[in-house]
DNA sequence: ACAACATTCAACCAAGTAGTTGAATAAATG
DNA sequence: CATTTATTCAACTACTTGGTTGAATGTTGT
């Protein structure tokens, strides 16, 4: 039955943006603050804060408050997510694209 | 440097939707025609029609037309890109934040 | 030829996204 | 206290998305 899942279109839809994914590499070096994330884009610091606010939605991103700075950590937790969710799906996918396959062959031999 | 990858962009977008998810799933049991796989959905049939069209700009469905009747086929490939893409930066990120949380331990002790 | 079927195209709408600029808020610093 | 720094808020624009309805196109079956 394969319930929805909310979380996943929130981590996906995350994971969609080029600039999103690359603030997640550089978090993953080590937390950072707002501006440091927007110092390598060409794109305003306003516009990677609202980038930081879907990574925050998304639960892949937490935001810690220290006086005026926000510095920001990597929560690898709905990632994993994710990626539990496309192991499962790309093993049974395989598995029954291989088992059509041979039906498929069988198929042509009988007629 | 992990170069800007379209590609990527396209594949998360286009999972990042539930019906389009459950749409790969149904794909995953057999080649069914853009009629079939509206069937289960209360959306209407042009819905899912935009629908399939997004999975076939991300390449994840192939379209081949058999008289009026139009059969998809899963193609697993750039799931898969998405997959590797998502492995390698999981390993990555996990080893660098266990390396981190060592350095902010041993931190701890000196101070 | 005609009716039914499979699918898309076109136009539209509401909501969301990615970006901008400019002002507001709040904390640190000389 | 005034200034600079860090960040968000607000308003706006252009574009995209997910959905609808109705008409058009092409194919099949009688």
């Amino acid at each position: 039955m394969t319930a929805p899942n909310p979380r996943l279109d929130r981590t996906f839809s995350a994971l969609a943006h080029p600039t999103r994914r690359a603030i997640l590499q550089r978090l993953s070096e080590g937390d950072a603050r707002v501006t440091d994330l927007a110092e390598p884009f060409a794109a305003s610091l306003n516009a990677i804060s609202k980038h930081i606010l879907a990574l925050e939605r998304a639960n892949l991103v937490i935001r810690r408050k220290e006086g005026r700075e926000h510095m920001l950590r990597l929560n690898p937790e709905p990632f994993d997510g994710a990626l539990d969710w496309m192991v499962s799906r790309a093993e049974l996918w395989k598995r029954r694209l291989k088992l059509l396959d041979v039906l498929l062959q069988s198929d042509h031999r009988n007629s």
